[in-house]
DNA sequence: TGGCCGCTTGCATACGTATGCAAAGCATGC
DNA sequence: GCATGCTTTGCATACGTATGCAAGCGGCCA
């Protein structure tokens, strides 16, 4: 069944040309027209594919951009995820995906590495700060994306997580709230801790101050439990600001059905991305929009500017955050 | 910046060997454990990785799958690609990923095709058939997930979906439900198709007929407009059962929202997949379950038996369905 | 007509690694 | 001591493609 693969020698015998003929037909290099055409003939007959591998190895460009993501939970990744890959497949590149795994993230490292990636994507919140040393020093330009660390070579996108939180607590203490908490998502992400800082600075400008702080880890759980948190106080919120949407559903369900309180009415919620879910009629979501098209754009720009022109310089992309504002809050 | 890259070479001059011992310390071939260790220490000296490419240009063996996917809204896929990858990197395997574009389906296919893929998974509701043809002739195992085309030379993993659709039917009979609709979803696809006809094989196993049938398209406005389309008439359903949980959270916000009709009080949902937010607060879906862990493992295992085995031989694996009511639905 | 230039073409080699083959090393058995 | 067998090693070559180089070819202008 396995027929054995065409190789351009075989298309070259056919059309009675040189190997390199059928190369150069493949690569615009400079051929003649009726070279070209009878190479072309010949490779349809046969059924022939240039070996893109091969002509990595060759040419040093693999055309492969290493994605690494750590979860697909919250919706906002696989969108990434899904306009990521056709913006680099438009522009002729390829997504070999790796999921971060807990324990071996230095054993994906090596793996990807190993692949000749030609960029790396890194959406994964628990990051390894070795990969983008590591590609670094080979020349392998690195986004985090939605993620910013100081330190990093990397270059970064994001979008403006301060002043995002800016936003939503103008907002709310322009909605009129008076208690107004927050749940933080992973401590360790800078998106996380940008927006929280935001979210201070904008409360302190209306002169007023957060009145009560949980974690929920970025996760559905973490989120449900945060909320019960906030509510077993005697002074219980009237606004919470969830670090992210994907929390925010979460912390909206226990408000609704376990809770049995009403929003907006006994508590406003505001969330963060505005995934698609967040515009649905069960949650109709006040959130902050993050500019997932602008992200992507500038992240295969930085990305290919830096392969192309091999100047691996950090940039850091800051995207305006725009407020939505939806039905979760009352003004 | 961008060092020269550390072939093998570079580690058998460090190390006093030749080129040969480095790639067979790296291969499990035979090296006495005095050469292991001297060529492991140079290569960690210099940091030197082997060239996955190049190896697979010798070997024949890409270690690389080709993933094709054709959206990531509906939360299915997400948990599928992610689930799918990390089960391929266990086994190391990875993960190439495409989106495939509604015209130039048969471009995607030739770039898969050249990146010699070992084997090929299509999640793609819309699926090209040239991919499946062109690849058996190749002699590389594809597997058709969540979808079943009897004329293909592919394998397919599906879960039970005419039992499915026949549990789905016997739930909302024996929950007294006397006007039962159907809201399908892409035409052509095999899902929605096995649904409907379990469906109707169990509608008529209890003496019943469906009440009404309108096309979602497995998209969220396809689902709104059916549903609305189902309440503008004089004898709305009592039941809908919707082809899957993407278009039932639709199709739910829409009756509640809009209509502003109960659930389940007015009328019953049921959905298909049981994507994580079916279990939400804010939808508490009745669905049937697609057992996601077992039809990963069936993928893989059909994958890897016949890459390594090279028999190509098409195999179908069906998995059991499961009803899980909740709270969308009267009983 | 001759000289020059630009475009094509094929030859040879390179990319980084795997592997068949033969030589070398070594121990065992008689 | 020598023949035998096994293990380890290096040499050379292969994988499929890209590309520098020189040769070939045609046209153009003086």
């Amino acid at each position: 069944m396995a027929k054995p693969p065409i190789t351009s020698a075989d298309v070259a015998r056919l059309a009675r040309v040189s190997q390199s003929a059928v190369s150069r037909t493949f690569t615009s290099g400079s051929v003649s027209a009726e070279t070209r055409k009878r190479v072309e003939a010949a490779a349809r007959e046969l059924g022939y594919r240039p070996n893109a591998l091969a002509r990595a190895v060759i040419s040093g460009k693999s055309g492969i951009i290493g994605v690494l993501v750590a979860y697909l939970d919250n919706q906002f990744y696989p969108v990434v995820i899904e306009k990521l890959s056709r913006a680099l497949q438009a522009r002729g590149y390829h997504t070999l995906l790796f999921m971060s795994e807990p324990g071996d993230q230095d054993a994906v490292v090596q793996q990807i590495l190993q692949y000749q990636v030609e960029g790396v994507v890194m959406a994964s919140a628990h990051l390894s700060s070795s990969l983008a040393r590591e590609c670094a020093e080979n020349g392998i330009p690195v986004v985090l994306f939605n993620r910013y660390v100081a330190t990093s070579p990397a270059s970064s996108v994001t979008s403006d997580n301060i002043e995002g939180g800016r936003l939503v607590a103008h907002h709310l203490v322009d909605g009129g709230h008076e208690r107004i908490a927050f749940i933080a998502g992973y401590e360790d992400a800078s998106t996380s801790r940008d927006r929280e800082a935001g979210f201070y600075k904008g409360l302190a400008e209306r002169g007023m101050t957060c009145h009560a702080r949980v974690v929920g880890a970025y996760t559905s759980q973490g989120a449900e439990q945060a909320a019960r948190e906030l509510f077993s106080n005697p002074s219980p919120p009237d606004a919470i600001f969830v670090a992210n949407d994907h929390m925010a559903f979460a912390v909206m369900d226990v408000i609704r059905n376990e809770l049995e309180l009403r929003i907006p009415e006994d508590v406003s919620i505001v969330g963060y991305d505005d995934v698609p879910q967040a515009s649905w009629g069960a949650y109709r979501l006040t959130t902050i929009e993050q500019p997932s098209d602008p992200m992507i754009e500038a992240t295969t720009k930085i990305l290919l500017e830096q392969i192309e022109g091999k100047s691996v310089t950090k940039k850091a992309a800051v995207l305006p955050a725009r407020l939505i504002a939806r039905a979760s809050t009352r003004s």
